[in-house]
DNA sequence: GTCTATAGAGTGATAGAC
DNA sequence: GTCTATCACTCTATAGAC
């Protein structure tokens, strides 16, 4: 049969969303069969390794885009306080104005995280590395600190956003840590 | 058996570690009945309602926590420093300085929220008002947006500290929030 | 005939309920 | 301990492209 119905990376894309929703051990077979849009056959041909082979997968596919749209530029920045603001805009249009969770987070704070860890690890690090490493070109003073503080108000933010079902906490939260953070540039 | 050889307040403690480390999803019976030491017969005998029913008394014991050591103290505080200090005090004994991670903003992530978001979104609404009302009474300018940065910074340092498996993180996170707060008051 | 992509009934194991 | 549902996963069957 020639032409799939779904492309692998339309059901990658869709199996993240239900990785997303509903956890790692949330996520059965019969809710990413339904989210991918794939029958049974279909996923485990396209993922003979089974559930866990999606998830890394959907996490490689993740950290692609954040090394793209995020660590790369943040690390190549000439221009800080356009790299971080650039950063901010990223970060809301991914995770859609705190409509949507982050993946990472979620897999790290239950036991999924032990059977991802270093992906779940790398993810984080490079972030606050990348970050860091643009605060410091920008002449700013603490820059460890600072980029490891916006990391953790980015994922503080969406829990308390989908805690309590209220995106506007998502959007005060990225306004104040994106002045926080230029306010700190030379 | 007429001498139980654990309580129910005991099994309950142990329940709560388990969902804590599984997630609710992640937590089966067998991992339950194991983790509270108690025969599946007991468990039944104790939470009839099941798993759920497991889970809410879970959240409901976590919540009476809060709202003794934390939430009420803040609430009719006279003196704002000492009241902000000893909350920091009690959430790094609570979380056990970023080695226990927090079961609320766990099922808040995933799928679970949606069985328990009244449970999950009073226990951040009610920290968050309460820290804001403390922090107006010892004369901050923006109590409300204070608060909230304060309790995602503790959730997502929590998160940061799982994922790096590095409890300095937290250590610096609480640290670094708790002295912002104390410079936020007149 | 072979290969890739598909669907879905069927597998044993284990889940949660009682 | 027993029940049934559901789990992750396998397998067979089938379709069309080459």
């Amino acid at each position: 049969m020639p032409a799939a119905l779904i492309s692998r990376e339309e059901a990658l894309a869709r199996l993240a969303e239900a990785f997303r929703a509903l956890g790692y051990e949330g996520a059965s077979l019969g809710a990413l069969t339904e989210a991918s849009g794939l029958g049974k056959g279909s996923l485990y041909h396209y993922f003979p390794g089974g559930k866990e082979q999606m998830a890394t997968e959907v996490l490689a596919h993740i950290d692609a885009w954040f090394e793209a749209e995020v660590y790369a530029p943040l690390r190549k920045a000439e221009d800080a306080r356009a790299a971080i603001t650039a950063m901010f805009t990223a970060t809301d249009r991914y995770f859609e104005g705190g409509g949507r969770v982050c993946l990472v987070g979620v897999f790290a704070l239950d036991a999924t995280r032990d059977r991802f860890a270093a992906h779940v690890q790398s993810y984080f690090a490079r972030w606050v590395a990348a970050l860091a490493q643009a605060l410091k070109q920008g002449g700013a003073k603490k820059p460890q600190a600072l980029a490891e503080a916006a990391v953790a108000g980015i994922q503080g933010a969406l829990v308390l956003t989908r805690a309590m079902d209220d995106a506007a906490i998502f959007r005060r939260r990225l306004h104040v840590l994106r002045s926080e953070l230029l306010a700190s540039l030379a």
